[in-house]
DNA sequence: TCATAATTCAACCATTTGGTTGACTACAGG
DNA sequence: CCTGTAGTCAACCAAATGGTTGAATTATGA
């Protein structure tokens, strides 16, 4: 086996991420997982056992995949300015390659939230304190408004994450073609970057 | 029978919204439909011939429900600052009494986007030119940033959106019980408001 | 080389699920 | 009072679907 071949489990495995995204948990079937492997059915429960488990392994990697996205640049030690930009810079470049990734996950969180808690609780996930602290300082210095962090924090992930969970929604609207939503995508990272600054009244260094 | 009765069609109907926004198309079973409306199974095939069907006229129905709430209010005549306003107001009331109704259409709008774009064309809904056009004027007269509409438009309704569809996220990160997130909710309006108007240097009257 | 373990697959199986049938009831109109 | 129509339901049905089995094949390593 040359090291451009994966091993049946990876190749059940990646086609599993690429159905349940597609279709969500209820939607997806084992044969189709099996088909887009290229593989028969029965490998499926040789490897993973049951739909469930296969299910839940992929969530979990998906997951694991989407949140330090977030906590990774909004806990580090740069003002808030730069921390927008780089989260906005670093969510656009994981989401291009990932478009599906937030729709399927909010869906599967919201139809079982007992299985986020326990994820959560498992990563270890937490508020990011450091920025909820930070916002505290800039504002109390001036550099901005004071503002409720959750408020904020959503504010900025639903701005970003928005266009991806509505694809469907704006593109009818609008009317877009698959280029012209791509166009609408590249210019809203510079919107949002002012728009979200003006939004707290920064002031940029 | 009196007025207080509904007939069994609308139970079924009734019973079948509920169902279908907790549980999508594909996770929705027929039986619990019937269950939910406590009828027997045959009166659903009865009614309505097909889950297709009936699937067919909730989402249209939940269609018809959502997008006038946008639109009316972005196309009315009133300055810019009080139809963010008003619009934040109306949607919230709308999305207080239907919290499921976001994370169930726009499951369905990304599975579908041609039942979508059917929908889009039949109602003859289009972007709010109105507002475009008024978002133009109000920067030229210098009461604004000059923005591109449809980044604020989409801006402004992920920025609403955002809580409804990731309720679970919010709610297991910040380890909110139901009246916390509620809380959350109450003090999201005034903050968007503030911050939209920000956002686009709006300077109000 | 050969026994053992891991892997693959076609054929099955049991349950679930959307959908149908035909008998039964209630009732409106003649 | 009879008849036809709309409505109701328990019992069924066929297809889909998650899951199992056992035989065959392919590594593995002693």
């Amino acid at each position: 086996m040359t090291k451009e071949e994966k091993d049946t489990e990876e190749l059940i495995f990646d086609a599993a991420c690429r159905v349940f995204q597609r279709k969500g948990y209820d939607g997806a079937r084992m044969q189709e997982i099996a088909d887009e492997a290229d593989i028969n059915k029965s490998m499926l429960h040789y490897y993973y056992r049951s739909k469930d488990k296969l299910f839940q392994k992929v969530y979990q990697r998906e997951m694991s995949r989407f949140f330090p996205v977030i906590f990774g640049v909004l806990d580090s030690d740069m003002p808030i300015d730069e921390k927008v930009e780089q989260l906005i810079e670093t969510y656009y470049t994981f989401l291009d390659k990932n478009p599906k990734i937030v729709q399927f996950l909010f869906h599967e969180m919201n139809k079982n939230p007992e299985r986020l808690k326990e994820f959560i609780d498992k990563q270890g996930i937490h508020p990011p304190k450091k920025l909820m602290r930070q916002l505290n300082e800039e504002a109390q210095e001036g550099k901005m408004d004071k503002v409720k962090p959750k408020q904020f924090l959503t504010s900025i992930v639903g701005l970003i994450l928005f266009p991806f969970y509505s694809q469907a929604m704006i593109r009818g609207i609008f009317d877009l073609n698959e280029d012209e939503f791509a166009e609408y995508l590249k210019e809203r990272k510079d919107f949002l970057l002012n728009f979200i600054l003006n939004g707290i009244n920064y002031k940029r260094q």
